[in-house]
DNA sequence: GAAATCTGTTAACATTTGTTATCGTTTAAA
DNA sequence: TTTAAACGATAACAAATGTTAACAGATTTC
């Protein structure tokens, strides 16, 4: 639990001992490659903290197709977060992509994070902050961005994905086919 | 400054007192029709609450393009948020579609209730979850609905925005070109 | 280690969506 | 009130992107 130790020390002001609480509520669990680590349409009462390996998120649309919505790394944490705040179906399936070792965190730690850490729920909020600068950048892309700019800053948010991660599932979080993605690398510049 | 009291009385539990004090660091601000409340690259330092009619958010691309990225209504807040947090220039552009009446409430006020309102954190937290939440919806949307059912939606989140933005905005909103949408409206079902 | 699956590239073609221009109509400004 | 600007629909055409299929190389599985 090293990991998520030193994360929460640089978010906010937190005791030896609040720490000990806390993460004794929680479990360390590992998945395999291709795993399914929560899935799409059951009500997500977890939060994931990774320690090692990478997440990949998705969904299915009206037709079946699936679409990679993001890439969770080391030492951040993953959910279908607004399902998990409106207690709803997920929207989302996450799997992961490689042999993952994550720390979950379940609802009843968070909430009594949120009731006996002293600063529990300014940790809420840059936690949210965070993912809410994470979605309004990924959203100022998506308007002002071509796909092949998209595609140049993608290390900018997933350093290193280009080797962990298959390229059609890259193409689909940037939003284009792989047949696309693989034309727009192979242009001048 | 009747709507914003009543707004933070339903997120969290505050006195009359830290209400009065809180809002006496604001002040109330109307803008004309098509002003500008906030200019793209400068650094904002505001959050503003509306009163009383509509704002827009907007970014110019790299070719000089205007793309519309958000609509604000009464009784939300609205800012730069990212911008804001990060104390970085500001990538939109803020402009009343109507006259317009807000509740400015400047940084040094949103720090004052971090530290003095009993529940300030929990509000944060609370604002950066609900647009979370917002905007992680606008993400599904983008990635697993069409145009035509993004069109088809709007109105769940911008009620009666028809009768009170021109079209080519929503459009733009949608990601799409006004001719376009423009087609889209007249196919059948 | 052989077979099956996954992956990325390329070509040909189809579809979606964008661009430009025109034209009434409405709305705003002088 | 008159004039100008903004707005939305439509048509013709152009560009961007998707789809399908074939193939070769890698990776995984048994």
């Amino acid at each position: 639990m090293e990991q998520i130790k030193q994360v929460m020390q640089q978010m906010i002001d937190v005791s030896e001992e609040e720490l000990t609480s806390f993460l004794n509520q929680a479990i360390i669990r590992t998945f395999k490659k291709q795993e399914i680590v929560s899935q799409q349409n059951a009500i997500p009462n977890e939060i994931f903290f990774i320690n090692k390996g990478i997440i990949r998120v998705l969904i299915s649309d009206n037709e079946g197709n699936e679409h990679t919505i993001h890439f969770a790394l080391e030492n951040q944490f993953i959910a279908d977060y607004s399902s998990f705040i409106k207690k709803e179906k997920s929207m989302y399936t996450l799997q992961a992509l490689e042999e993952t070792q994550v720390v979950v965190l379940p609802r009843s730690a968070i909430d009594w994070g949120y009731t006996n850490l002293k600063e529990g729920q300014k940790m809420g909020r840059l936690i949210a902050e965070f993912y809410f600068i994470y979605q309004d950048n990924r959203i100022m892309n998506r308007y002002a961005r071509t796909p092949k700019e998209r595609y140049h800053n993608i290390t900018k948010v997933f350093p290193n994905i280009h080797n962990r991660v298959p390229q059609h599932m890259i193409a689909s979080y940037l939003g284009i086919s792989p047949v696309h993605l693989s034309r727009l690398k192979n242009q001048s510049e």
